[in-house]
DNA sequence: TATGAATGAGAATTCATTCAT
DNA sequence: GATGAATGAATTCTCATTCAT
């Protein structure tokens, strides 16, 4: 989990050198677990010079939850969503579901360090929730019944459930998902991970009951 | 979160306190966030008292570990858990699933700030994370599967799907429910609680997608 | 080192079991490097009763002191000196210092864990230096230059040396053996300390230089 | 004692300061007798900046170990008495070793503070008295081994001595000198040792036997 | 008397932050 | 700007001593 790269934000290269270094090593050792002397040796540079950039430790936190946000937003809501529903258009409800969610677990994937570290430090700081929130959940949320409502529209789906519900039930699969794979990467081998994503995705489309018997 | 209760550990009355004190500073700042200081004042002893029990700060956390898994292994694995299956003969597969699942999350809930702290400091230390995968994710998805095998047998649940796979979804969206009321409850009031566990009930049973159209 | 042995002074058991629990400890680690709870559980009662007999810790360190004295003027100063001088009679003087050596040797050896710690605390307690030097040093010095008259008058010792500064080079060399002996024992194996002790005899008696050249 | 000097060694004047004042300290109240805080009071530096220099307390111990063995080897070994030995050339015997053993008396006095830190810890610290053994006694011996050798083809002295035994008959007597003076310096005026230095080599060479009597 | 749990003052150590260079 | 030595407040942990039982 080290290759955190931040150059898309218009950072100078210490600022970026510092923030990727935090990232990794408060993803590894938690905030309050990490030192500024470790961040900086990290980064190559002095521990002063830490503080040039950021007032102060918090800052650094502070400073990740908005670059997390601004990449979210950016990636996430807008670009390849839009374009997902074009590319829906006329295909089978399956496979659009798998490319979405694929898609959104591979953009988790490269944005988990900086997650794991906002996510954790969120269970403490009633202001990092309010921020997650408000800038994802919410919009996210949004695009998602606007998503829903399309392929309610179009026959897909079930028109009894509220879009809000089945998006809690997408994410935390795809939460359950990645935790697995990243806390326990021995007992869930890459190869495995495909067919997991398959299944849980059949799963929701479908429910586990039997169809018939009932 | 102060409702923490474990008398029914056989604990002297200090270690009791001081593990109940813990506890809750630790669910609510994490553990590198809390100092003995404030344990022991919550605890009601002096500081020096924490170290007659405790060895060290980090014993506090594994005993926490320990009794963790400990009210885990006893209560959810074992007993509940047969009982149900009882009276799940004959029953209605959903009014089954839904009185499980209610079940585990009543016990989840009742031992959420211990998780809190043993679930966050899990991520960063790998022998707590093992500790959790042999004492409790390994017994109770060899549970799951007991019981999911039995379903199979009646001809409840599909036959088509790895239960172990099923466990995760079960198991993500329980989570996903008690982490939203726990880290936004302004924005999820109890009265909404039912009925999202009613739906996704629903969704996990029966799936998101149109019947008769496929 | 352990068998320390304060059964000749009138002591309870608990006493005497608690202070020879001490020496034994801090000859090992020192006082300040001893706690009062090794003490207790070497001594086999509580730590509360230690504070029974003795009001501080540093009053076991004055007990010490207080028997080292005591045995060391019952013992040493009076009883077997003054039966060696008797003994000494018509005796060949190297015999006679042979003797006396190794008689002071054994005294000093079985005393060794008591000397030991209350030599090092001397080094830092100017009382406690006091104390010896006015206690044991002095009759000690006074009762050997009483012995050194004798054989001066004898014609055996040179009469050009003043007693004490002989007297501290005999000490000097016991003090020599016995350490090299403690601190290095697998450098001074048993086999070698008796021919050590003859042949440090014989300097001090004969001196280094070649006879007959000079 | 406070006069330690150590800007000899190349060390960081902060470096230098709190070793300096760890000695005289500890010397005066042992190593466990002594604070960091009163260290880096006397040093004039704040408590924290010793554990830049030195990880743990312990280590300053170390330190002090290490740079004693570094000048006593430098100074002591090979220098001085390389030349003594030139010196000694058609030389009295007497002459000599009185230069000899003043010149080592001079050397650990100026040492006196670190030897006495350092031998105290040893008593406690089999890894101490073995770094002193190897780097220390036996090249010291072997030293003396050498110029003992001399003196005994010149037909100076006794050839039927083990020269360790000689040797360490001397530095037993030099201790000896040394510790009396610091000890007690008000029973042992300046104006004594000297004398005292003359005698204690008198009976080094000669004995304390009478000549012509045997 | 004896106990040993509890105490709290004090010890070593850490670390975010400052500031002279 | 950048550095990294220095700081000292805060933190974990120790231990002699007390005291209720």
């Amino acid at each position: 989990m080290d290759e955190i790269d931040l150059s898309e934000l218009n950072l100078s290269e210490k600022e970026q050198k510092i923030l990727e270094s935090a990232i990794s090593i408060f993803s590894d050792k938690g905030y309050n677990g990490t030192t500024t002397n470790e961040i900086a040796k990290k980064a190559g540079v002095a521990e002063g010079t830490i503080f040039r950039y950021f007032k102060t430790k918090k800052d650094i936190l502070s400073s990740i939850l908005v670059h997390l946000i601004a990449l979210i937003s950016s990636k996430i809501a807008l670009h390849s969503v839009e374009e997902l529903a074009k590319e829906a258009e006329g295909r089978d409800i399956r496979w659009f579901l798998n490319k979405l969610i694929r898609d959104r677990m591979s953009l988790v994937n490269s944005l988990f360090p900086m997650l794991r570290v906002v996510l954790t430090e969120a269970t403490y700081h009633e202001e990092i929730r309010e921020a997650l929130y408000k800038n994802i959940i919410v919009p996210a949320n949004n695009l998602f019944t606007h998503l829903y409502g399309l392929m309610v529209e179009k026959g897909q789906v079930r028109d009894d459930l509220p879009s809000d519900v089945v998006f809690k039930s997408i994410v935390a699969n795809i939460a359950s998902l990645i935790f697995q794979k990243t806390l326990f990467p021995e007992h869930f081998p890459d190869e495995d991970t495909d067919k997991q994503i398959d299944m849980t995705i059949n799963i929701i489309l479908t429910g586990i009951e039997k169809k018939g018997v009932k």
